[in-house]
DNA sequence: CTCAACATACCATCTAGTCGGTTTCCTCTT
DNA sequence: AAGAGGAAACCGACTAGATGGTATGTTGAG
């Protein structure tokens, strides 16, 4: 992304065309008005199916503005991942930090990361389907955030095993592979018309986790 | 795809460019060896990115020998869902048909689809990454599949808490998408170079899940 | 003589990205 | 206060290259 943004939310429809009232068009500046309807399309219909013109005409901009901030279609992407990380990074750290029993702690993270992903499911989606689609760096760093993020989930396990409140006949690793694949799979199914609140999610996954982890009498 | 399938090895190489060493070009029929590539390179490069013309470069046919036995790019895709949804579901009914206690069904079936996907990890990627790209008919024939599939296991465990075998605590439902969450993510993470074998990964995620189900003492 | 099993040339369509141009806005000078 | 100057913010027509699919032709077996 390019970081010349003036940030103010630009003086509207020069063209007559322009609906004010669709959400897409309102008042949110360009570079934010991309990213949330890239997100959006992303999502629903898969990264190669959608074409930058269809981007930027539900965006109500052009070509133009969108090659005026973004260095590629790839950089849309990177983008969204980017922020993903950021939110679940800086939540993970905030939760982790606490000054709890670790048991606490890990059943907090994992609820609240539950929360978190039905909170933005587009994203949930496309990061799990579309990081083959990234350019190779890109991909890289994005991996690499990841690896981070699950590190710090790993410690608290891993002092939970030290500490013997959790059970260690299971790698870690292993643990945190499988908490994730179960969480990054919510957005294949989870439907927010259905019956279960994301709290009530979360709060099962977080059980499950932890159950698994009950150390044997 | 078409039935009409001789099923022979075919006269192999009609151009003279045919290298009968490498694998694709060997003496499969041409409609598994055009599957065979098909897996690999949709897990490799995604669906979208992978054009029919490199797939059948890579087979050794031409475009004319593909769409004489599939009906399009996307019919190959499908085969490829049923394929998988054919296998597992052979697997689990067996397993779910044996007779000792519920509980080591359930384990026995659970580390099963461990090591079968990971035997076959190519699948695996593509079908949870690729489910979008095929027409809204196919979508939901593998979806129903899937269903059936998750009901069989759903009903396992299911017995197992009704026999008090299992703990109630978590609906079965949520089990069973938790469950499945990780292992099709098994495909993001699992290298064959790794230091666990298949089978060793299928105990562990076997066990994670029945100690999730550990009834409280 | 027929039909499956291919082969080959071809096309209509779409797509990411570019590039020269124009408008809007801020700033600095006079 | 006026206005010149410059840069950021946009516009939109255009291109070069793919791509899925088809139409038509050929071959070899039964």
């Amino acid at each position: 992304m390019i970081v010349r943004t003036r940030g103010g939310t630009g003086a509207a429809g020069s063209s007559a065309a322009g609906s004010p009232d669709i959400p897409e068009a309102a008042e949110t500046s360009v570079p934010r008005r991309l990213l949330a309807v890239a997100t959006r399309l992303f999502a629903e219909k898969g990264f190669d199916r959608t074409s930058v013109q269809e981007i930027v005409d539900t965006a109500n901009v052009t070509k133009g503005a969108m090659y005026h901030y973004f260095d590629s279609k790839d950089d849309l992407l990177a983008e969204i991942y980017a922020r993903v990380l950021r939110l679940q990074m800086t939540r993970l750290e905030e939760i982790a930090g606490e000054s709890g029993p670790v048991a606490e702690r890990v059943g907090k993270a994992a609820a609240d990361v539950v929360v978190t992903t039905i909170a933005n499911l587009d994203d949930a989606t496309i990061s799990f389907r579309s990081l083959h689609q990234l350019s190779a760096d890109k991909q890289r760093e994005v991996r690499a955030k990841r690896r981070r993020y699950h590190e710090l989930f790993r410690s608290m396990i891993v002092q939970g095993q030290e500490e013997g409140a959790f059970a260690d006949h299971v790698p870690a690793d292993i643990v945190v592979d499988f908490y994730f694949g179960s969480v990054h799979h919510l957005s294949t199914w989870y439907r927010l018309e259905g019956e279960l609140s994301p709290e009530e999610i979360g709060g099962y996954y977080a059980r499950l986790l932890l159950d698994s982890l009950r150390p044997p009498e």
